[in-house]
RNA sequence: GCAGGGGUGGCGGAGCUUGGCCAAACGCGCAAGGCUUAGGACCUUGUGCCUUAGGGCUGCGAGAGUUCAAAUCUCUCCCCCUGCACCA
């Protein structure tokens, strides 16, 4: 058994002694790898492997291959979340602290962890244990956290430039918002880590035709204002009057109360239901009168409190007024219009039908069977129907499909003063803050954002996202959709750690805006610390001098006071490495921080040092299922590599399937890998028992497959194609040298040679393993250091691996054959004498070729060369080439004289495939010489089998 | 809803960019044989359907089209996954 946590120590001592991945700009071409820092809220599980394996794989083969490769680690700790693990901690949240125990993390530690930044220092000791466990060949000078008053600086110059380049903007925008804590609302800020969604919905404005004050009909569906026959309110709510945004509406109190946080909101008085109830209120559109109706259904807390009924279309207020109706109240007359019809549905009338069917029962409560959860049902049905196919037929928009009319109405009632925008949030259950507030939503005002939405910024970044090699390549569309799409986005935030924000320091710098440009200071961060740069040096002039390119180095010496020759090395080390840089991160990066990347290293950067390429992998399953609290499947990455051995879970996360799918992180796959590590390694073990001497037939069959290989799976590597790069080096070499053995192959020389390559070629993912076997090969220096190897075409012998192909194919026929003639009637109660192996003449490879070259039978028959051959032969061999048509190929199978010799040879190993008797006797004949009817058959590569029983 | 990705054997998953050599790599599972006191492990073969000899038929979400030829190109539809922002 192979000593995972022994090899590993081992050769993590050896790189660390030798500082392999300690690196200085020099001669070599530069490739400067990234994986997105971690956030320091939780220690690494091993689905983290993914990225920081690959990105770790991908920098070790480029450095194989010549290149001189900085892979360096941040971390990140800006934002809320460390204060809100703190602040969990402090009130003893079960919750947190069962987390923080499936993590392993230990109770003496947990009690500390009310304090934010001891929990940034934790983890980040932590997460660095792992990312050494893991075998990640990372230059730990380089490190920093996103905390760092040095690297602050950095930050504070990216939003000074920003706004220079007019990229800040201020603004009003809708957040979801706790009103007991005062601060915006995301997702891990709520009950269950839920993300409030927030809709936009517009409030059509109905003039009380006595008071002249406005019913505010909340809808998502301003289109059906042509249908409506009444509004609704909440009967047992309570109603106020209320000036907003200047005008004066009727509206529920606690609707009133949200809405101040959206709009200016004056309550001027309270009024009564049975006050609203008498009221009839004026369409604005169509300028109808229709009453004002109690609906059982009005929320009073969302949106205003009140709504239109368009009993056509919404199947709660058909059966709100079917409520009324069998309770005795007094409806209006009822219209039921249409405002659209169904395109392509000629039937289209059954599902208006419906609508009232299902109103209809819901309201009779039909056997009771007929529920809300029906009408929800309905209405959503009834909703993505008509949002698909919907066609106005009244109105402005009359002919328009609905969506577009949809939004046409809406902003032409707003443009008219006659609606207003209303923000609430789409989740279906409420949102409820951590502190146990419900989730509001609220319009922040003088908000910065970075304005993403800039066109000529935009253009430039999708100019240069063509120029950039981005994996895997079916990501292109999303990142070209993402820059379609993006628009402003916030820049800061009331709460949380991180560098102030410069022109508003109440606040500090939004945490994925912070964190865009940041992979350029590794450049430098190891040379400010050696030369001890205080962050008050780190004035904008360094960061314009060596991140911008502007400015002296004389004239950026005197503003910082640091040493000139301090100046230089930051600047050159910048510009040496940003030559080529590699990002990874997971693919649901792609939409945020990976594209922001690009827009940030766009504006603030020299074109030349734009990204070149960006890596997106997809993430990790356990055992089939997603990886998450809630089933409790994490397994931190430490305790994984103690299990299983770094190599193992390196091999099935990196190389188990391409970028672009999710890989399985399961006991059977590390299983699998072992076995056939340990295969590999009793195979270096045992070179010495080999045999020196001559090469054969299978020796130069070997050759063949690992130069064949080597060029295969360096092509692969060099589009990160890591799957398909190890089907190849890994199980395809265990595969192979299983066939050289039950060949006969045993050449010490040979298989020395093949591991030696298959031992490099498996450094990148399996590194510590690698350097075991590498070692044991009696090869010195480090694996790690050493060249990938180049594949020696002259080596690549195709008439070899064709006959071993030949030769499978054999085994294959004769295991039909048997099986097919074991049935005959004439064979019953016999057993297998003699097969016969019977190879083609060499005129028919002559002919094939021939035929190949000229595509005509009469041709062919006439060739000189052909002339000995029987007619009626060759005629019937020519037809079957022709039957063949486009698929035949020139024959690379050697002659007959040979093929036979090596048939011969390989006797044993058919006898050996089929698991026959030594009683069975195994022939390789001519077709010339044998005297078996079926020697006809036999074609080139492909021999005739001819089974005797007896 | 909007956007992006995807639907291939009992399963995971190749192949689809450059249509034909694809019943479909490789692996798991399953079956038979070998080995073994037995089991496990390991090795070999088989694993869509039909077939008394290497052949034939069907097949790649559904349907239609282009083509001599489609898993591969085009269109329509159905289904699944992911993201949707102030949050890392």
């Amino acid at each position: 058994m192979i000593n995972h946590a022994a090899i590993e120590a081992r050769w993590q001592k050896a790189w660390a002694d030798a500082k392999v991945f300690e690196v200085e700009p020099n001669e070599k071409p530069a490739l400067l790898v990234t994986a997105a820092m971690p956030y320091l809220d939780m220690p690494q599980h091993v689905g983290h492997l993914r990225t920081y394996g690959t990105a770790d794989a991908y920098a070790r083969y480029m450095r194989m291959r010549g290149y001189n490769v900085l892979y360096p680690m941040a971390f990140h700790a800006t934002g809320t979340p460390v204060i809100a693990i703190a602040k969990r901690v402090g009130t003893g949240d079960p919750d947190i602290l069962d987390t923080l125990k499936l993590f392993g993390v230990p109770d003496e530690e947990v009690k500390k962890m009310v304090e934010p930044v001891y929990i940034t220092k934790y983890f980040e000791n932590e997460m660095r244990r792992g990312m050494v466990a893991a075998g990640y060949g990372i230059d730990w000078r380089c490190s920093f956290t996103s905390i760092d008053p040095l690297f602050s600086k950095m930050v504070e110059w990216q939003f000074m430039r920003l706004h220079d380049l007019g990229f800040l903007a201020t603004g009003a925008h809708p957040v979801g918002w706790c009103t007991n804590e005062g601060n915006a609302v995301g997702q891990h800020d709520t009950h269950g880590d839920v993300q409030p969604k927030i809709e936009k919905l517009v409030a059509i404005k109905f003039k009380d035709s006595g008071s002249g004050v406005f019913f505010p009909c909340l809808t998502y569906r301003p289109e059906t204002v042509y249908g409506v026959t009444n509004i609704f309110i909440n009967e047992s709510a309570k109603y106020v009057v209320a000036e907003i945004a200047g005008s004066t509406c009727y509206l529920s109190e606690a609707s009133a109360k949200a809405l101040a946080e959206q709009t200016s909101v004056r309550v001027i008085s309270a009024i009564q239901t049975s006050e609203l109830l008498k009221k009839k209120a004026i369409n604005p559109l169509t300028k109808e009168e229709v009453p004002v109706l109690p609906g059982f259904f009005v929320k009073e807390d969302t949106g205003t409190g009140v709504v239109m009924s368009v009993p056509a279309h919404a199947p709660f207020d058909y059966a709100a007024l079917m409520r009324l109706k069998i309770s005795g109240h007094a409806l209006p007359e009822m219209q039921y219009r249409r405002v659209l019809r169904i395109e392509g549905r000629p039937d289209d009338e059954a599902l208006f039908e419906n609508v009232r069917t299902i109103g209809h029962a819901e309201a009779i409560r039909i056997g009771d069977s007929t529920t809300e959860a029906d009408l929800e049902l309905a209405t959503k049905a009834v909703y993505s129907e008509e949002a698909r196919r919907g066609v106005m037929l009244v109105g402005k928009y009359a002919g328009s499909r609905e969506p577009e009319a949809r939004e046409a109405i809406a902003k032409d009632l707003i443009d008219a003063g006659q609606a207003f925008r209303v923000y609430a949030l789409a989740n279906e259950e409420q949102v409820i803050c951590r502190c146990g507030t419900k989730v509001i939503v609220k319009v922040v005002t003088d908000q910065w954002f970075i304005n993403y939405g800039d066109e000529k910024w935009k253009a430039s970044v999708k100019k240069h996202l063509l120029r950039m090699k981005l994996l895997p390549k079916n990501t292109v569309n999303l990142y070209a959709a993402t820059v379609d799409w993006i628009d402003e986005r916030a820049a800061e935030r009331a709460q949380g750690l991180g560098t102030r924000f410069p022109f508003n320091p109440e606040h500090i710098i939004e945490s994925l805006s912070d964190s865009t440009i940041y992979m350029c200071f590794y450049t430098f961060a190891h040379t400010l610390r050696t030369y001890g740069v205080k962050p008050e040096q780190l004035k904008p002039e360094f960061f314009n001098y060596v991140v911008e390119g502007s400015g002296s180095v004389s004239a950026t010496a005197a503003a910082t006071g640091i040493d000139a020759s301090v100046l230089k090395k930051c600047k050159d080390s910048f510009d040496y490495w940003y030559t080529f840089t590699s990002r990874h991160s997971a693919t649901d990066l792609i939409p945020n921080h990976l594209t922001m990347y690009v827009f940030n290293h766009v504006a603030l950067m020299k074109e030349e040092h734009w990204p070149k390429q960006i890596v997106a992998n997809a993430l990790v399953n356990y055992e089939g299922e997603k990886m998450s609290k809630s089933l409790g499947n994490i397994v931190p990455l430490i305790e994984g590599v103690r299990k299983y051995g770094a190599d193992s879970m390196r091999m099935v996360e990196i190389a188990g399937a391409e970028l672009g799918s999710v890989t399985n992180f399961s006991v059977e796959a590390m299983n699998g890998v072992d076995e056939r590590s340990e295969f590999l390694y009793r195979t270096v073990a045992d070179i010495p028992s080999l045999q020196a001497g001559a090469l054969g037939h299978i020796d130069y069959w070997l050759y063949s497959r690992l130069n064949t290989k080597i060029k295969a799976a360096t092509a692969s590597m060099d589009e990160l194609r890591f799957r398909a790069a190890y089907d190849d080096i890994f199980y395809g070499s265990v595969l192979e040298l299983r066939h050289y053995f039950a060949r006969g192959g045993a050449n010490a020389v040979v298989v020395n040679d093949y591991m030696r390559a298959i031992t490099i070629m498996l450094a990148p993912v399996m590194p510590h393993f690698a350097e075991e076997l590498w070692h044991m090969l009696g090869a010195s220096g480090l694996v790690v250091q050493e060249q990938w190897p180049a594949a020696d075409e002259a080596m690549i012998n195709s008439e070899a691996e064709e006959f071993e192909d030949m030769l499978d194919a054999i085994v294959s026929d004769i295991s039909t054959a048997k099986e097919m003639t074991s049935r005959m009637e004439a064979n019953k109660g016999k057993s297998i004498r003699r097969i016969a192996v019977i190879v083609a003449a060499d005129w028919k490879s002559a002919a094939q070729n021939a035929f190949v070259e000229l595509r005509d039978i009469g041709r062919v028959m006439a060739m000189r060369e052909l002339a000995d051959v029987d007619r009626e032969t060759l005629s019937k061999a020519l037809a079957q080439f022709a039957k063949k048509g486009r698929e035949l190929t020139r024959t690379r199978a050697g002659t007959a004289s040979s093929t036979r010799p090596a048939l011969d040879e390989a006797r044993q190993y058919i006898a050996g495939q089929l698991s026959l008797g030594p009683g069975v006797q195994i022939a390789v004949e001519l077709e010339t010489e044998s005297r078996s009817a079926r020697a006809g058959r036999a074609m080139p590569g492909k021999p005739s089998i001819d089974i005797q029983w007896g």
